[in-house]
Formats: structure tokens, sequence, C-alpha cells
RNA sequence: GCGGGAGUGGUGGAAUGGCAGACACGAUUGACUUAAAAUCAAUUGGAGCAAUCCGUGCGGGUUCGACUCCCGCCUUCCGCACCA
């Protein structure tokens, strides 16, 4: 008889059994160890294949949400994964440190933007390491750094010796409130300020640019890469390509005189039913053309539009508004006579920023024309049925064959009429094919502070000159007293302002914009290489034994602006002689995000939730897994009250993976039962297969329902046969537990791993090799239908032949019931699965 | 408007055209406990006493058989959006 006092006892004394699962210590003192031994450390000259397994690198904002614990879980199980596969994983990580964050919180709280960037980098480190990942800190990138912007400088004078960089005038957006330049993310939806609610205005501004443009066609070409598609087709629609061809005009002004105006058009095959002429508001010959009598409306018309947001000025759905030049314009295919309009749905960024008006067949022209009471001429009819302009209620677009166009009348809508008129313009010298681009040059200048200093002075004697390498870094102050007043508060600053022409040794005066800090992030990749040279940018060699990134993980946002500019960028680099490849991202995968109210975990939006304290009372281990068990990693999940719930469910599975591994400490001298122990080894395999096949298509959260049913089922063996504990089955079963789980789960598998006796860290381990001899089944579950509903269940052994198995399923009672009595028809087989009767 | 995803129990989610709901969460019950927590065991899509029937956003179709493929819708998320 045991007293309660002693029972109790046994209890506390069991709680305190340092066998139980502490997963605070256990993580500790791995992360420890793996740091002094160095394994995460890409060694250059480490004899085993490349594994280059990139993450995007964050911002830091401050501290590190559970969002960015969900994308770097991800990545470093698949990164772990690969290592296991024998790879030499090269998984750096670094901050993406210059931006505005930083700056609007020196102007709201008075701190530096160095400090505050660099004290978050400090602390957002320390919280990432208690994840275990094996980021390779010694690679560790900081872009706000001298050592790091110097190169960025570097290739910023690459680029525009190149011919890449130049500077023109452009529209920026500049809130009259604040007195300053807005980047478009400060810009809301409705057009206004998100500081002060202002409503947001244009201002032309001298800013430097890099012709991306002239790689539209060759970042079209994805032959090299293996993304998602709908990132390659975000791409192609980003860049816009569209064939056609320039067209020119010829207006006359009030002045009587002619001067030529090109239009891009996709469909020259039209140019016969043109009855009117549009130019953009900011079109350079609109006051040239209009008349006197039209200039009062125009220059109202003008002022309007300029002021106008872009979002108020291209809703699709706001009626169609113009005002007449007084001016005519000569279609030169038949020499026809048009009015000259200018109207805000013509865009001056986009073609020639004048456009040819044909209402009879595009809607906007069609929509224009029915207010403006202009004429309507059909050049194209349906074959079917004949129609009238008058009575048109919309264009009709691609549909018929030609009409009213001389010799061309009774060609079909097709490419081949589109390059028949192509050829007829190009002979009578009135225009040319042409290729237009929706993408623009990427402007790159900033009126901010927290930036990299674009290298260039302005010299009254020789103009704009880049400052030598040798000159380089130009540093970035770091005291600076900020005034709202639209400039950088650089240009407050002599001592940076004031610099000597490296030309002619006369005065001369800094740029004072920064560079738009996807500069920083277009090139970390390759610093990620060869992150300590001082010397280089980075050393070839050690770019191309890792280049290009085999894996590349991050959000899908960035698929038309850091991923083209990056791969921008490496072909620059390629075609100035210093890179040996041009495409950096071989392999892209897009996880999903963490969602809070629908929205994007982000402090910039509000709410975050902290994973500090989840890993201070779980682990580390459980919120890995846990994270990748909330479902596939490609889609995020939302976060919400219940979402923490799941975390018990991978807590307990951890437990269970740790006391499997005592009770066999406990357990007795191992009974061999060879049919139980092949039994084990089946699972076993079946359960490698799976789980490996899962792991190496990110397939993370069904990886880990995998190791719980393997779990399970080995409760199951334990409990129906305690024997099997110690068996060379068991042994090879917890072994194989452990090393599929040692991606997701680090620490407890590493600590596993040395009580079962092993020597050595689980992680440079290879993943266990797939038997498929020990996982065929012996026995099989035939499905049985009859007129494809489920009747049965019957067990054959895996090896039966068809006709014997058809007989087994006749044979059955609740089959003969089902038929009722009837012929079947037809028996679908299907091996090893299914027999389905039709009567 | 165009392009691309996604719609499955109370919840997160599984399912090469072949047993819908694996694996978990939560819930209910039981064991252990003075009690709670933890742990273990059982039940858990709906309806029905049952045999059985109904169920993967909606409507059609292909097929012996459809969450899965095809056509037409609805809802929702993302990207682009007066691009000539």
């Amino acid at each position: 008889m045991t007293t309660e006092i002693e029972k109790s006892a046994a209890r506390s004394s069991d709680s305190s059994d340092n066998r139980r699962y502490t997963p605070g210590d256990i993580e500790k003192k791995w992360q420890k160890v793996w740091e002094e031994t160095g394994q995460n450390h890409a060694d250059d000259n480490d004899p085993r294949p490349k594994f280059y397994n990139l993450v995007m690198f964050p911002y830091p904002s401050g501290d590190l949400h559970i969002g960015h614990w969900y994308n770097f879980t991800g990545v470093d199980v698949f990164g772990r994964f690969q290592r296991m596969n024998g790879y030499n994983v090269m998984q750096p990580l670094g901050f993406d440190a210059f931006g505005l964050p930083a700056e609007n919180a020196a102007i709201k709280r008075g701190v530096q933007a160095r400090k505050w960037t660099l004290s978050n980098i400090e602390k957002m480190r320390s919280q990432l390491k208690t994840m275990g990942g094996i980021w390779d800190w010694q690679r560790e990138v900081v872009t706000c750094l001298p050592d790091y912007y110097k190169w960025t400088q570097w290739l910023f004078l690459k680029l525009y010796e190149a011919g890449l960089a130049y500077r023109a005038k452009a529209p920026v957006n500049w809130c009259p409130n604040d007195q300053t330049v807005l980047a478009n993310e400060q810009v809301l939806a409705d057009g206004t300020c998100e500081r002060c609610g202002a409503v947001v205005e244009k201002r032309e501004l001298e800013q430097w640019f890099f012709k991306i443009t002239s790689y539209a066609d060759r970042l079209l070409d994805f032959k090299e890469v293996d993304w998602p598609e709908r990132t390659m087709l975000m791409q192609k629609n980003w860049i816009g390509r569209s064939e056609g061809a320039r067209v020119n005009f010829m207006i006359t002004g009030p002045d009587g005189q002619e001067t030529t105006v090109p239009v891009f058009t996709t469909r020259p095959d039209t140019l016969f039913g043109v009855t009117f002429f549009l130019l953009a508001p900011e079109h350079p010959l609109v006051e040239k053309v209009t008349t006197p009598a039209q200039q009062a409306e125009m220059a109202a018309y003008v002022a309007k539009a300029r002021s106008e947001t872009d979002f108020e000025r291209q809703s699709s759905e706001k009626k169609k508004t113009g005002v007449f030049t007084g001016s005519y314009v000569t279609n030169p295919i038949n020499g026809e006579k048009v009015p000259v309009w200018v109207t805000d749905y013509v865009l001056m960024g986009y073609g020639t920023g004048a456009v040819m008006g044909v209402p009879a067949h595009d809607q906007r022209d069609f929509e224009f024309a029915r207010t403006m009471g202009l004429p309507v001429r059909l050049v194209y009819e349906p074959d079917d049925r004949s129609i009238s302009a008058d009575e048109m209620t919309q264009a009709l677009v691609h549909e018929g064959h030609v009409v009213n166009s001389d010799q061309f009348n009774g060609l079909p809508d097709s490419q081949e009429t589109v390059k028949t008129f192509i050829r007829f313009i190009e002979e009578k010298g009135v225009g040319k094919a042409e290729i237009n681009y929706r993408l623009r040059d990427w402007l790159i200048s900033r009126q901010r502070y927290w930036g990299t200093p674009i290298p260039m002075v302005f010299c009254e004697t020789d103009g704009i000159v880049a400052v030598p390498e040798s000159q380089l870094p130009v540093i970035l102050p770091e005291e600076v007293n900020f005034r709202p007043d639209g400039v950088s508060p650089l240009q407050y600053l002599p001592e940076f302002v004031d610099t000597t022409c490296p030309k002619c040794g006369g005065p001369a005066r800094r740029e004072t914009d920064t560079m738009d800090t996807f500069m920083c992030s277009s090139w970390y990749f390759l610093r990620y290489c060869d992150a300590q040279d001082a010397e280089a940018a980075y050393d070839r060699a050690k770019v191309n034994r890792w280049m290009p990134v085999d894996q590349y993980t991050g959000g899908p946002e960035h698929a038309t602006m850091h991923l083209l500019y990056a791969r921008f960028f490496t072909k620059a680099l390629h075609d100035m002689g210093l890179l040996d490849f041009d495409e950096p991202f071989r392999k892209l995968f897009h996880q999903g995000m963490i969602r809070s109210e629908g929205k994007k975990m982000s402090k910039s939006r509000g709410k975050t939730v902290a994973p500090d304290a989840l890993v201070e009372q779980f682990g580390a281990d459980a919120v890995r897994c846990f994270l990748m068990f909330l479902g596939p990693f490609d889609q995020g999940a939302e976060w919400n009250d219940k979402t923490e719930q799941l975390l018990s469910g991978v807590s307990r599975f951890l437990n269970r993976v740790w006391n499997l591994v005592q009770n066999a400490e406990t357990a007795g001298p191992p009974v061999v039962d060879s049919a139980v122990e092949k039994e084990i080894r089946r699972v076993t395999h079946k359960t490698i297969k799976r789980v490996v096949d899962d792991l190496g298509h990110w397939a993370l959260n069904t990886a880990l329902s995998g190791l719980m049913e393997f779990t399970n089922s080995l409760y199951e063996f334990a409990a129906k046969q305690p024997g099997v504990y110690n068996t060379p089955a068991w042994k090879e079963a917890i072994e194989t537990l452990l090393l599929l789980l040692a991606p997701l789960a680090p620490h407890i598998t590493e600590e596993l791993w040395q009580q079962t006796g092993h020597t050595g860290t689980i992680h440079t381990q290879r993943m266990p090799a797939f038997d498929p001899a020990l996982a065929v089944d012996e026995v099989v579950t035939i499905v049985v239908q009859v007129n494809g509903k489920v009747r049965d269940k019957i067990e054959v052994a895996a090896g039966l032949g068809e006709e014997e198995v058809k007989a087994t399923v006749l044979a059955s009672p609740k089959v003969a019931a089902a038929m009722e009595d009837k012929h079947p028809k037809k028996v679908i087989y299907v091996a090893g699965k299914l027999v389905n009767i039709v009567v």
C-alpha cells in the first residue's frame, strides 16, 4: 500500500526527472556547440557540390515578428535538407538597412538614423539566433555600412561608364504641406500624403535613371530559369511588350507651320478610320498648336490635368474629357485632315504621347468621339451582318474584314493584315514597324537622406563629373538636421556639398540625392559570396564558385520590382564583362505571408506578433514545426486567436518523439519477431519516401504529418509488442525518424542523436536512403465498387493476379447483395487498388 | 476590364481521375488525481434506431468512377489597369 505522500513524492521527482524534454536548455546548449564548431559556415574550398540557398534579406524595422520566423524557418528547413543531401550549403543573411523608416524615426524622435538601424539589427540578429538556423553570419552584409555602399557606388559608376545611367527631368510626388518629396509608397491610394493627408502633387525634377528599358527583350527571356509561371507572367505583363508601328502625322499649327508628330499604334490597319488626333496634356507641342481662341480653355485643362493624381487621372470609370486645339493634322495614308484634341487619357509616358483616334475600333476613342460629337468611321465590318457607325454603342474590336480602305478592302482582321499595312507605310516613307514597352527606365534618385549617396559632382566648367573610384566611398554624414522643405538634409551640410571637381580641381557641388534602396538589393547576393572583401565588390572566382543562386525564396510582392532589377543588374554586369553569367536566380519560390486581419503582418502596417514568448514557452523546435505545420508553405496563414492553439499539437508531437526514445532506454531486452520487424521496416521506408519527397518540394506541412503518422505507428508497435524496443528494425526506425525530423526540429533531434549513442552532429549526416524492396506491401486492401459506389473492402495478397482478385470480389456477399442478381456488364480493375463492377 | 491563384467538417488543412476529410486543433466521454494541469484511451462531416442516404462554392458536361478534367457562373485574394 502506497501512501498519498509517497505517491506525491514520486510525482514530483518524476517531474524533475532529468530525462524530461526541456527545450530551453537543450536549444541553448546546441546552439552554442554549433556556433563554436563553426558548422554553419560554408567554406569556399569545400569539395562537395555547392548549394546557394538564398532568402530575401529583411529590413531592420525593429523587431522580428512571426512572419519573419515563418519565412526564415521554411528556408532553413530547406537548406538543412540540402545539406543532408550532401551539398555544401551556403545560407547567408543580412540586412537591407537603408530606407525611410529610419529617417522617419530620426525626424519624429530625434534619434540618429544610423544608430536606430544598427541597434535594430543587433536586436533582430539575436532574436534570429534563437531559431537555430544555419545562417552563415561570417557572410552577413549590412547595406548601410560604408564597406558595403562603397561598392554600391562603384557599381553605379560602372553603369554610368557603360552608358546605362543618365540624368533627366521627371515628375515626382510632392507634398505641398510637408514641402517634401514622397516615395510612391507614401502616397495613399486616394492620392493623399500618408503623413498629413494633403493632396500630393507632381513636380518636375532632375533625376538619375537606369536604362532598364534597353534590356526589356532580354528580361523577357526566361529560358535559363525555373521560376513560378505566375512570376514570369507578372514580369512579362510589367514589361508589356507590344508590336506595332510608328506613324508620322503632320500638324499644321495656327501660324501655318508644319510639324511632324509620330504616334505609336498596334493597329496601323485602322489608319483609314482615323477621325481625330490626340495629344497628352504634357505634350510639348500643345502650346504651339493651340489657336489663340482656344488658349484660355486649354491652359485651364492642362493645369487641371497636371494637378490631378495618377489615381484620379487613370481611373477607367472616369468620363472622357478634352479640349480642341483648333489645329488639324494630316493623315499620311490618305491625306485627310482631322482635328487635334488634348485629352488626359493619353499618357506622355507611353509611346510618343500622341495617339491617332480610331473611334470605330477602339473603345476609349469611341467614348471620346461620342462625348465630343466627333465622327465615327468603320474600317472593319463583321462578316455576317452589316452595322452602321451611327447606331454603334461600342467599338468593334477584332472582328470582320477591312472596308473603306482602298486597296486593302476585304482583308481579314489578322496579324498578316497588320503586317501588310506596315509594309505599305514603310514603302510610303511615313512610318515603320516599332516595338513599344510598358516598362519605363528605372528612376533611382531619392531626395532622401538615409540611402547610398550618388557618387557624382556638378562642376561649373565640366558639368556632371563622376567621383573617381579612388575617392570612394562618398561617406554619408551621420549628423544631419531634418527640415521639411523638400530637399535632402545633405544640402545643408557644406562639408558634404562643397567639393572640388575631380577633372579641373575647381569648386564643385556634390549630388545630394541618394539611391533607391532597390540598388542595394540588386547585388547583395554577389556580396555574400565574398562579404569581407575590402579590395573589390566581389572576387570573380568566389562569385563563380557560388552563383547563380540555386534556390531563392521570398515574397511574391517582389516579382516586378526587386526580381526585375536584380536580373537587370546581373545582365548589365555580364555585358560589361564583370560577371560570367547573366541570370542570378536559378530557382525561385514564393512563401506565403502571415496575415493578421487579412493584411500582411508587418510593422509598417500595424499589428505584429513576436515569436519570443512562444519560443520561451514551447521551444524553438516547436515554434518552427508549428509554423511549417500551418499549411502549404506557399499559402501563408491567417493569424488569429485560434492559430496559436495549433502549437500544442506539434509540441505534443515533439514530446512523444522524446518519450519514444526514453521508453526504449528503460525497456527490457529485444524480443525478435521477424514478421513485426519486417512490418516496422516497411513503415520506415514508406515514411522515408514520403517525407524526403515532401521536403524536396516544400511540402513541409505534409512532411510533418508523415512524421507524426510514423511516430504514432511506432507507439502502436510498442504497445502491441514491448519486445520490439532495441531490435535492429526499431533502432533503424528511430534513427530514420530523427534524421527526417532534423531539418524541421534541429535541436531535439541533435540531443536524441547523442542520447542514442551516436557521435558527431546529426546535421551533417546523409538523409536515410529509401529501399523500395523494403517498402513493398504484402497485403493490399482492394476497394470494391458496384456502379461506382463503394460496397466492400477486401484484403488480398499483394501479388495476386487480376482473375483471382475478381473471383474473390465476386464471392463477397456484400457485393452480391449490391448487384441484386444482375449480371456484370463490365468490370474495371485497377491493380492493387480497386475493382468496379458495372451492372 | 485583363491576367493569375484559391473556395473541402466547428478550426488549420490531406487526397498520381479510384475509400473525401490524412495529420493536427477544438469539443465530448472515460482512466489517473483530493483537485487542476499534463498524460493515456474512446468518439467526433450531416441526417437516420438501422440498413442506408446526403455531402468538396453554384449549374452543366466527359468518365465505369470527378475535390481532381472540360464549359458557363458566383465569391474571394493578388498583380496590372484609359499602355493606344
